[in-house]
This record gives structure tokens, sequence and C-alpha cells, in this order.
DNA sequence: ACTTGATCTGAACGTATGTTCAATATACTA
DNA sequence: TAGTATATTGAACATACGTTCAGATCAAGT
């Protein structure tokens, strides 16, 4: 969202027309498809906003190739529109926000990776058993972080807290008890969480 | 996974080339390009392979078209290595599990969409001041589903619930007070919760 | 008032590309 | 043994499609 705002309106629909067809079908609309779409007669109509997009460095041609257009910034797939906030106002109706929540940006990278919780130590923190959590790999923590740590063997998801020098993992559930890290044990982190995501 | 055994060699081969194309440079080969990688002199040898794999429903193709080849079982998306389950076990160590969680699987589809939560109406199903639902959009809903409903030009996220003939859209939050939907109103539904997700 | 850029028309050109037809060879199956 | 599916060549055809050129309009800046 940065060269994005120098788009024209114009330009912006067009790009958004290429994405919406690269995705609902698999590939791209040619110059004439594009210039249907958008009551543009004549395709050097729609190779102007094409070559504005390419200076612009929004998407990248090959010359004279049918439907050669590769949306630059553009992963398939891995968006879905943010039309606004629930439970105040009125989003849908007037769909202002054309955000678009990416999951590349929220939990992408090779140093990710998902489990899936089980049992209730999160509660508090509104994790649920069957949820899905996205961690990040590292083997530090800052104070009460969530993590990932090894405890004899075993991987358990806790917050991670010190005090007084000495480290404790504390679930965040009320009814069980704080871990002490012992510095003799070979406790160790995995990595701290990123982000939650449920399947209903 | 059940016409695929049915493939050939040389029409899997191609099959991955197609994906492989879509998937690195954003959109599909054509025939020739195609023939040019398995060394397939005629068009017509590269046609044959794609009306083989159009008869087995693998990709689809739009008459007279250039590169408007579909695959059909196939939706790129982000992927996150599902390693395991956390709270037991030791997921890290002993990654059998090499599956993946695949955001598209999850929450893809055309008539999907997000909105960010505010407020904590639903906290008792765990959904948090600023988390993101995803919403399917349908406009009928089934017993106790959580759904968006417009209600006087607002959008909330409840439960649907129905009881002798009325209908109630209930916050998931005791100190909140249920609404009935009457007859008369124009509340609608907009979607039904199918995900949730936290950015941490 | 002049220029610039965005936007568009309409016509024309050339080629990239899908399609079809006629043949051929192999391998399997009925 | 005939018949079907795979796999391929080579030539020829039709057109979908990118590209370019010459112009035109309109708004915004200089």
């Amino acid at each position: 969202m940065k060269d994005q705002e120098a788009l024209t309106p114009r330009q912006r629909a067009i790009l958004d027309f290429i994405r919406d067809r690269i995705e609902s079908r698999g590939y791209g609309p040619t110059v004439r498809e594009i210039g249907l779409q958008f009551e543009i007669r004549s395709p050097n109509g729609v190779m102007c906003h094409l070559k504005a997009l390419e200076k612009k460095k929004l998407i990248q041609r090959e010359g004279y190739s049918a439907r050669a257009i590769q949306v630059m910034d553009y992963r398939p797939g891995t968006e879905l529109p943010l039309l606004g906030s629930v439970a105040a106002g009125s989003p849908i109706q007037a769909p202002a926000m054309d955000e678009r929540i990416n999951f590349n940006d929220m939990f992408g990278g090779p140093d990710h990776f998902a489990l899936k919780v089980r049992g209730q130590s999160m509660i508090e923190d509104h994790i649920d058993d069957g949820d899905f959590v996205v961690i990040k790999k590292q083997e530090t923590a800052r104070q009460d972080e969530r993590v990932v740590a090894m405890i004899d063997n075993e991987v358990t998801l806790k917050k991670y807290h010190r005090e007084r020098g000495r480290i404790w993992l504390q679930p965040c559930n009320g009814a069980m008890q704080p871990i002490e890290v012992k510095p003799e044990s070979d406790a160790h982190i995995l990595g701290v969480l990123v982000g939650v995501l449920r399947k209903c």
C-alpha cells in the first residue's frame, strides 16, 4: 500500500479485475476481455492502463503473449476482502474499507509453523481446544510472551514469565499450576505465538 | 486422488508442468510452450494430452483461447506445516505428521469475507476484541450457528436461535441481552461464521 | 495559454496460438 | 486378430490477441 495510492481509480479497478479473474477462473484476462468489462472499445484504451500499471511495477507483462499478465505484489488465494468491523456501523452496505487480509503477511514466512491445540490450558487467552496456533521459531522470548516450550520431552504452550531470576511457564488457566524452569533442566523454547486460527 | 491414478506418467508430468508455471510465473503455458518443454514437436501432440487431461476432469479449457487452462483440483495458497499437537507428546522431535494447514481450504472461496471484531459480545465463544472472523455469505442459518446479521442498519455477530417460532440473536456474553428478530423488521442474515483468526 | 497525463476511439498489422486433418507406431486388451 | 488408447509428426488453417499509429477529449498544473 505505497505506490498503490498513486493509482487512479480506473487503474485500481482494472488491477482488481485482473486479480479477480486469476483467482476465480485460474487464468488472467486478455486485453480485449478487460476492455469488454470496462466498456473500453479499443484494445489500445486498455493497453494504456496496462502500461501504467507496469510502469508502477504492479504487474509485469511478457511481450506479444496472450494473457501473460503477472500481478506482482500478489499471491493468489491468500487474501480475503476485509469489509469492516462487526457490531458497529454498516460495513456491508458501504464497503468503503477495501482492505484485504493477507495470510502471508499475517502468518507467512519460512520460520513459521502451526500446532493444533489440545486442552484448555490457554483458555483465558481465548485459545480453545482444537484451535490452531501459528508459531514463529525462535529460542528466546520476552516477558509474558506466549511460547511453545519443550520440557521433559513434552511440548506445551505457556506464558513465559521471569521473576527474581527465576523463569516460570504459566498456563492461562486459573485451575492449572505454573511450572518453574530450573536452570539445570534441558527445557528450551521452540517458538513464540504469533497467531491463532479456528475453523468453526 | 482418485482419477489421478489413471494418469499416465506423461500426462502427470504435463499436469505438473502446467501447475508449476501457474504458480511460479502467474500464468499458464501455451500449447507450444508445453511442447517445447517435453520435446513434442507438434502442437497436436500436446493437444492430445490436454484432451486426455480434460476428459479426466483434471483441467478445464476454454476453446480457442490462449493459455486458458484451468487446473481443477488445485488451489495455490498459503500453507504452513502442521507439526502436531501442543501440550501432548513430542511433535517437533518426531514430525511424523507432515500435514499442512492450507488457508484456502479453511477459509477460501469467492463468497467468503472477513470482518474485524469489536467488543466482547462473543467472548464466551473465545472470540475477542480485535480478532478477525471469516464469514461465508449466505442468507439462512441453522439452529445455534454464529451469524453476522444486519439489524437496523447495524451489523452484529450473534448466535442464531429459534424457539417456539420466534427468532433470537444471542450474544455469547452473559452480561448482554439477546435480541428478538421480529418478522416485520427488516433484519437479515449476511453470512455464517466459518473461522476466527487472531494476530498476536 | 500551453503542456502534460489520463483516458479513449478506430483502424490496421502481424503473429502467437488453438485447432484440425492425415498418417504412423506401439502397446494393451477383447 | 482386430480394435481401442497412447503418443507422436507435419502441414495447413483460422482467429484470438498483442501492438502500434493517428487522432481526440478533458482535467490539472505551470
